[in-house]
This record gives structure tokens, sequence and C-alpha cells, in this order.
RNA sequence: UGGGGAGUGGCCAAAUUGGUAAGGCACCUGACUCUGGAUCAGGGAAUUGGAGGUUCGAGUCCUCCCUCCCCAGCCA
């Protein structure tokens, strides 16, 4: 039965909802490596007269940290890979090591793949919950000559490693009887041992070049409850082990993992070769696609613990962070992540994706759904000399342009009047058409006005503009057909919303923070200015009750959405994203040339 | 200097497995526009990491070389 990918959001979130209740496509065009396997597989099997084998993939994230956009690309893959064909994706918590994780992650875990838009059915899974057969399968490693139980301590087991260049050396326990080996993992189990005095090693070979092979620890002591399993286990499976068996207990038919487990797959094909897994019914195989990098963020999880532990951001919810609960929180929508995931495709080359690939996403999604409304970042006092004092219109605003049946709304107008600061120049460069003295320009939804006069202050700043409208243009279409070259947002002074609005730019100042030179740390890439808080704004009056999680085009300024920390009379918005600004781009050729 | 993976416009990424280099992002130009947004139309930009070789024909096959990434946790 196909899996039910239509997306479900479980934070109301204004317009960003809506954008996610836009169903995943059922087939996308692109067609990688993977999905090219996949095709042949099930090819094959009726090439073969076999019947077509169910699809069956799974997202196996370790508790251990909040999910990122890297994350949502494997999630993406596998969740839509399996849909594509009619199969299924589990999700499973890959919980081996109890001293890293915990239950508060994998609840953020699965939040996040919900609102992703993903819904993994009954399939949810835990590898502590294998735990019972995970140990069968060593006891039966063990009786078949396979695996014996090494004394040697970490640093032991180092030495005998070898290197990348040398091979290791047997273990001096590698030799042991079966029964002695079985009596002691018995033990092991029962606890008569101390964390770390011993281990439970495959015996494969300690020559083998390829270092995952030389005999490698499978069962470690560790005596910490775990957040499932509590305190039923002293002795934990290590990754290799646990995941190829993991995925043949489940079915899975492609385990789809990052290009760093490459080296992995021997031993993952080795314990699924000697086990007996008569019993179930696939033969699970991995293949491995390049993980996400992006323009001025990290992935690496630790590097975004230490972001939040040491208090470079507010938490794993800053909307800086690339973790997909810092995304939510900035206004990126579930859709435009999954639109990004499926255009940045699937490939095996390492990569460095550009920022604004992803923000294009986000914008042509925030663009068709986004209502818009009118707010003033820095506002410049605007008086209209001949419009009557005391006097308010309410004038008719568009919705969305994109979307008629958003309708409109009214919005105030009065003599007195904010604009934004960076509308107005008192000696214009070329191509510069908003406001200057003595020009004509339109204010949106309202009047065409002319710049009559500039009121200073003792500085020399700007702190007032007089101005004067012309009474024909009501609604800002002049009757004699004159044009004008711009058109300015604005708010009415008596009526507008003080709010906070949180402004976001690059955590880091490089492009791949990742690269860390020669005696610098990652932290010193940090941006001191990734975020800018303003507390002038004034914004327009519908806005009142603006309620956390909705999303508003400010129009000409960006995508801006409601942080939870808003409330009504102190509202507090984040910029999610700017508009695609030409007028920067003008600025920024004339700064290069 | 062992093993493995990868190199295609600025960034992603295709190329029906040998048939004459898609597409997206970014950028530029024009049209349109009550958002310098959106939309529409167009454009520049790749000797496919390099050098040889096989072939009528090579991004695809062969040889050699260069560069980058991963692996020496009782992490995943």
């Amino acid at each position: 039965m196909p899996i039910d990918t239509r997306p479900k959001s479980p934070t109301p979130s204004g317009a960003g909802a809506d954008a996610a209740d836009t169903a995943v496509p059922a087939a996308s065009g692109g067609s990688d490596f993977i999905r090219q396997i996949i095709a042949a597989d099930l090819a094959g099997d009726v090439a073969a007269g076999r019947p077509r084998r169910t699809i069956v993939t799974r997202f196996p994230p370790e508790p251990n940290g909040y999910l990122h956009i890297g994350h949502a690309k494997a999630i993406c893959l596998n969740f839509t890979v399996a849909a594509e064909n009619g199969g299924r994706c589990h999700l499973r918590m890959d919980d081996t090591n109890p001293s890293k994780e915990d239950v508060e992650y994998v609840d953020s875990i699965t939040a996040d793949v919900r609102w992703l838009g993903f819904d993994w059915g009954p399939h949810f899974y835990h590898a502590a919950d294998y735990f019972e057969r995970l140990y069968l399968f060593a006891e039966e490693l063990i009786c078949k000559g396979n695996a014996f139980v090494c004394d040697l301590n970490a640093e032991q087991m180092r030495e005998y490693r070898g290197t990348l260049t040398e091979p290791g050396r047997h273990s001096p326990w590698r030799e042991r009887s079966t029964d002695e080996n079985l009596d002691l993992f018995r033990r092991m189990r029962a606890g008569e041992f101390a964390g770390g005095a011993r281990t439970l090693r495959a015996r494969i070979d300690m020559a083998a070049p390829n270092i995952a092979m030389r005999d490698p620890v499978i069962y470690r002591i560790q005596h910490s409850s775990h957040h499932r399993s509590g305190d039923k286990w002293c002795i934990y499976p290590m990754y290799d082990f646990a995941h190829c068996l993991s995925d043949a207990i489940e079915g899975v038919t492609h385990s789809l993992c990052t290009l760093e487990f490459v080296p992995n797959r021997a031993l993952y094909d080795w314990v699924l070769d000697h086990v007996d897994l008569s019993a179930h019914s696939s033969r699970p195989r991995q293949f491995e696609f390049a993980r996400l990098n992006l323009t001025y963020t990290v992935m690496s999880k630790r590097t975004l613990r230490l972001l939040v532990e040491e208090g470079h951001v507010r938490g794993w919810d800053d909307p800086r962070m690339p973790t997909i609960s810092g995304m939510r929180r900035r206004g990126y929508t579930p859709a435009s992540i999954r639109a990004f995931c499926e255009g940045i495709g699937i490939a095996r080359s390492d990569n460095l994706v550009q920022f604004a690939q992803l923000e294009f996403c986000v914008r042509d999604d925030l663009n068709r759904h986004t209502p818009r409304v009118m707010g003033v970042l820095r506002p410049l006092k605007m008086v209209i000399e001949n419009y009557p004092d005391g006097r308010v219109e309410y004038l008719d605003a568009v919705n969305n342009p994109e979307d008629p049946s958003a309708g409109t709304r009214k919005v105030p107008f009065s003599r007195e009047l904010y604009i934004e600061r960076e509308d107005f120049q008192e000696d214009p460069p070329k191509k510069f058409f908003r406001l200057a003295p003595g020009r004509e320009v339109r204010l949106r939804y309202g009047y065409f006005i002319t710049c009559t006069g500039v009121v200073k202050n003792e500085a020399g700043d700007i702190t007032e503009l007089r101005c004067t409208y012309d009474p024909a243009t009501t609604g800002g279409n002049a009757p004699d057909g004159r044009k004008v070259k711009a058109t300015l947002h604005w708010v009415a002074a008596a009526h507008a919303l003080p709010a906070e609005v949180r402004l976001y730019n690059q955590l880091f100042t490089r492009e791949n923070p990742a690269r860390v030179e020669e005696g610098a740390t990652i932290f010193d890439y940090l941006n001191p200015t990734s975020l800018e808080l303003n507390t002038e704004a004034r914004l327009e009056e519908s806005l009142t009750s603006a309620a956390p999680g909705q999303t508003f085009q400010f129009e000409r300024m960006g995508y801006f959405t409601v942080d939870p920390d808003s409330r009504t009379g102190a509202l507090v918005f984040n910029r999610t994203a700017t508009l695609k600004d030409e007028w920067a781009n003008v600025l920024k050729r004339g700064a290069e040339g």
C-alpha cells in the first residue's frame, strides 16, 4: 500500500501552513542513480518472473541532536523514492549508544519529519527494540567462529589495529574457544564486567586494507541506562552490527546513506553474509550518496551543538541555524524545503550548494502563498502638507496579487506617514528612482506625492519630509495617465503598530566555514552581524493579531514570520528572506566597478 | 606512500551506456508592471581536471598523471 506523503502541518502557521498543504508530487521529474538502480531492480524482478518486490527504505537518525537541512535531503530521498515506487519508508531511531541519546531528540525528530510532510504510518522503529534479536545474532556469530570476546582495552586495541599503511596484528584473545567466548559474552550481558573491560569483535582480517574489516568491535560494555530500554542492557551493539541487521529485520530493500559510509559497506555485507537470514524476506543493500553542504553554514551535528551550548545562537531552533526547527522558526515552509531537496538532485560528488538556491525555493513558495502587508523597517516621517489634518481614509489594498482569491483589505491613510528611510535620497545617484526633492512617486494604493522639502536636525540628519499629494490620484492612479518611476510602501503614523523585527544574515562569514585554516577555529568565522535587532519598525494595523507561525510579505522588504516570542501589543517578526533586489545588484555592481 | 570515493559553465546536475554537452540556481538584456517583487521573452558563459591512446565518432572505453573528499571511536 502506498504510503501517504501528504504533508501534515502540526503547527498553525498562517500562509506557511497553506503552502505546506500542497501535496508532495507522486513522481518527481529527476532520475538520479538511486532511482535508476531501484527501477532496474524492479525490472529485474519482472524479467526473472519473480514477484515485483516492495521497495522499503528507511530514515535512520540517531537521536543525539536536531535534524538539519542535510537530513531533509535524506528524508525527502527516502520517503519520495519509496512513494514513487508504491513502497514504504520507515522512521527508525538508530539508538545504539545510550550515552549520547535522549528522548528530547526523538521527539524533535519525529516532529520535524512530520512537519516536513512525511508519514511513516505504523513503521516507527527503534534499533533498541531489536536488542534481543541482535544479541542472538551475535551468539550465532560466536558459535560459527566468526566473533570473539576480546580483553584488549581501547588503547591496546588501537595499537593492534595498525595504521593506514601497516596491517594490524591479531588480538591475543582471537583464538578463544567457542565455549569460552559464549560464556564470556553471556557474562558481559549479565553485567559481570566493568564498562570497557571487554568487547565482542567480529573475526575478519587484521590485515585488511579496509580498516573497517580489521576485527571490528560489534558489542561494547556500557553501564548506562538507555532512553528506551532502560537498564535492561549493559552491552550495546555497534553501528556496523546493528544497522545492517535492523535493515534486514525490517525488510528494508534499499539502505540509503551518505558517502562516508562507503568503507562500512564491506562490513555491512559481511555481517549479513555470516548470519542466518532465512527468516527474513529481503537482503538489504546499501547505497551511498553525497551529503549536502550549504554555503555560509555548517552541517556537522557536533558544531551545531557547540553553537547552541556555547551560546553563539539562542538554541537549536535559532532562526540562523540550518536545523529544521530553526528554519521553521525562520519562516521556511515544508514545501520550500522539499522543493529545494528535489532541486539539488542526488549524486556522488562532493558539493557545496549556494544559499541562493535555498532562498529561491522559499521565495518561490512564499510569493505564491503569502499575504502582502506594508511595514516600514526604518521609518522616516513624511507630512503631506495639503492633506487635511485629522482626516483618515481607508484605502483598498490587494492581499496577494498572485492569488486573487486572497481578496483585499483596508489600510488607513492620513496626513502623517512613515516611509522607508532608504526610499529617499536628497542627492540621488543615477538609476535611483525613488523619492528625492521635487520628485513625484506613488504611495502604494494611495496617492502620487511630490517631495517639497526636507527637515533636518542640528546634526544635519534628515528627520522629516514635507510633501504634497495630488487628490486626483486616489488609489494610486493618475487620470491623466502620467507615470511615476517608483511606488513606495508606507504606514499611517497614528495607526502604525510598533514591532521588533529580527533581521538575519549568514551565520558565518565564509562560504565553507567547515574548512578551517591553520590556527583558527570555526568560531572565528562567525558573522558578528548575523542577527540585527530592529526595534523601530512600524507595521500596518491589520497585523495587530498576527499569530506565531504566520508569514507575510512586507511589500518591497521581504518575507517575515511571527516569532513564538511575539505577543499582541509586542509583535516580534523574523525575516525569512529578503525579496530579490535588483537595486541591490545595481549598487553592488557600482561598488565593484 | 594502504583502501575507498569523486572531478561536466560561478553553484547544483543530466546526458537513452560510444553518436556530437539537458535543466535549475546565479548573472546580464529587453518587455510588462501600483512591490526595482512576480511574470514573459532573450542572452553570455564548458576545448567535460590534464596528457596520450582506441574509434568514422569519446564526458562515456584504455593508459599515465593531477586535485579534492572519506577511513586508523569500545561514535553514527
